[in-house]
DNA sequence: ACCTGAACACCGTTCAAGT
DNA sequence: ACCTGAACACCGTTCAAGT
């Protein structure tokens, strides 16, 4: 009797691929081949490759969760970001994997997260929005600096938040 | 006797490529097909992919280049952000190109305008280049915004500037 | 529910050789 | 200087069929 796995099971092997060989080494073939399976097998568990990078990526972003706790809303603008960027730097190429499945349409939950801190905050719908996705987007590029440019580059934006609240 | 071509050739007809066909119609082997050539004799003119891609990124930049002229350090900034967004937005998928050849280390010179105009405009080492890169990220992330957010998120971005200078 | 076998339509790159 | 012919080592995806 064969070896058989369930959704998951292919998730946790992306991850731990991910963490060994990179994204690049993240194709369904290869996947496939390292669970002994055949490429057409992936297809039952995902609709498509951008269908299993989601769910990769969702994944990792759940890792990065800390306990849930009510604070001001700039302490959880902070909490975000700083989540995210864990999420970002505890995998190889976890920060590639993540802004291209954000480019896709995934991987929302920090961005909502931050719309609602700014919400909370006092900013008006479009400045929550556009806010949110500012910041985001910020640290989505920087998480590449190190820490003292990172911690610059999000106090500009942070100061232009602050700014107009 | 066949055609042949030279390497501006080639980047000409990717340029157009680009536009009618989109960035995942620019492989190597399409567009050596669509020259009527062999895959491999895009080799003599390009080292690899990456390198014709570098080459289509700085014919965009250069297309979307105005005259130059010496004006303040703030104006320039917003220049360069706008010839910036003007080639990014000018042809089909321009702002995937670019700033996947900016990741790659390529297409630096609005980075290093941008450096120079801020470290002009009384910015140190430090600020002028975490500036310079923050300003052109957004740009980049923020092209595919109305441009009512995309003035929105930038000027969030470069009033964090100005209250350091 | 999960998988196989086989195919289709692609990729980037290298290399010896030709003109 | 620019190109061919041929190969190598890959991709994502579909589909009928099997257990």
């Amino acid at each position: 009797m064969k070896v058989r796995y369930r959704r998951t099971d292919v998730v946790a092997h992306a991850v731990d691929t991910l963490d060994a060989h990179g994204l690049a080494a993240l194709s369904m073939r290869r996947l496939a081949a390292d669970l002994g399976v055949q490429p057409a097998a992936l297809y039952h568990h995902f609709t498509d490759k951008q269908a299993l990078l989601s769910a990769v990526a969702e994944e990792l972003l759940d890792r990065g969760r800390r306990a849930t706790e009510v604070v001001p809303w700039d302490a959880e603008l902070h909490l975000v970001c700083v989540e995210l960027r864990d999420a970002m730097t505890a995998h190889r190429d976890a920060a590639a994997l993540i802004a291209a499945v954000y480019d896709a349409g995934g991987a929302r939950e920090p961005e909502r997260r931050m719309t609602d801190a700014l919400l909370r905050g006092g900013a008006d719908d479009e400045l929550a929005r556009v806010g949110a996705r500012t910041l985001l987007r910020h640290v989505f590029a920087a998480v590449g600096d190190d820490p003292e440019a990172f911690a610059l580059g999000l106090s500009l934006v942070l100061d232009g938040l602050r700014a107009r609240l």
